[in-house]
DNA sequence: CGTCTCTTTGACAGCATTCAACGTGTGTGG
DNA sequence: CCACACACGTTGAATGCTGTCAAAGAGACG
């Protein structure tokens, strides 16, 4: 809905990554999927749902989370270029998953993927890389969730995403919201630590979805 | 929820795999590895040691975690029998592992299994499996810390490690302070938590490491 | 019996949450 | 073009939970 400003994901590695050594080992799996769009909000699966595809960002934010009783919404994940989310042991997805902005995506069958893995090895370590890279991508932000003060967890956040863009400007692409159900925080307590952060000099406001870290070695002191 | 997932998806067969279809298509592995001990408190191995081994639990508990520069240590998992704990997709390991109680392992070099995974194609599919329990088990473990109350991640904690056993009463092989860098919180509060749980008749101390759960849908609600 | 470690309990301070109000920006309709 | 509505974000005040510091209890072992 509301088509926000095109605060695009700008993300630089864009190119670098595609050029890089990857391109070759997918190509028997792009020959299995389908690109799929997705706007801004929507839902792409839900928890519960059957995980007979997954699906890898090819541009865009997706946010993997899981809704609790209460009300509240855990975040596991965001996921950008790149990153293969949805597949799973069992028979249906554990989580959701939904467009944090417009993003295109390609989607896998997983029988098909099964087949084709009987026959290329290369598709089963390929599938093998993303699971580790998913391993440490949730291990990481274990991690982030186990540190005890707001500070340390929003100074990672940014460092986090800074470090994926490369630069020292980050373009967040989800809202004050999203990123507390990430962090296991308040929105209020988010909002509140990026104020205090800029009153310290350590970060500056483009606008309210762009930052500029100014003291990098002082956030990464913060994020310990 | 997280014990539901944890014996669905990860960890139900502790004895059913043994002696079900898994060990069959553990074979070709398990002439790869070395079967080592370690006792309770020692260090298998460490953060920035070379990744050149990886385990798989036999019997006894296992705690991979990290420390930070303050002094604070991250319990990120415990691995218990059935586990494959160790292995990474870079030269070193990211993380430390211990021992918390005596325990028997399988110790396999990466370079043997990668020649294995080359000849054999239930090795790939293996070791694909097990960075998805790996996976699963991070994913639900993020879940658990970002949690908001004590109380929620200590009855979380409680349920999961029934639902290992299969029983309504825990054994703890690890120590209070285990469980609380487990769960991102401090010793007190942990014990204070617990007693408070005591009080509320849901659970019972058989004795300091041996508890009995007498509520579980109360603590399924604690843990919303 | 004494010592050591682990665990529990208490008192208090600090920080995050909660509840509430206000500010900001974006799109819509007059 | 301006005014308004609405969603999103920020800020303030008070409560409550968890961390911190301190001390006492409980086992294990020599």
């Amino acid at each position: 809905m509301i088509p926000h400003l095109a605060i695009s994901t700008t993300r630089q590695p864009a190119a670098a990554r595609t050029s890089a050594g990857g391109a070759e080992s997918q190509e028997p799996l792009r020959a299995a999927g389908t690109v799929v769009q997705f706007s801004e909000g929507n839902e792409i699966f839900a928890e519960g749902d059957d995980s007979d595809v997954f699906y890898k960002v090819i541009s865009g934010v997706v946010r993997i989370c899981k809704f609790l009783g209460d009300g509240r919404r855990q975040i596991e994940a965001f996921h950008v270029e790149g990153d293969v989310f949805g597949f799973e042991l069992g028979a249906t997805h554990t989580l959701s998953a939904e467009a944090v902005s417009n993003c295109t995506l390609v989607c896998y069958r997983r029988r098909g993927v099964e087949v084709l893995a009987q026959k290329d090895q290369t598709v089963t370590r390929q599938l093998f890389h993303y699971a580790m890279q998913g391993l440490s991508r949730a291990q990481g932000h274990s991690l982030l969730l186990g540190r005890r003060g707001a500070a340390e967890k929003v100074a990672a956040f940014l460092l986090d995403w800074a470090g994926r863009s490369g630069q020292d400007v980050v373009n967040l692409a989800m809202s004050r919201q999203d990123i507390a159900d990430y962090l296991g925080l308040t929105i209020e307590t988010v909002s509140r630590t990026l104020s205090q952060l800029e009153r310290d000099k350590m970060i500056a406001f483009s606008n309210v979805r762009q930052i500029q870290l100014k003291k990098i070695e002082a956030l990464e002191d913060l994020a310990a």
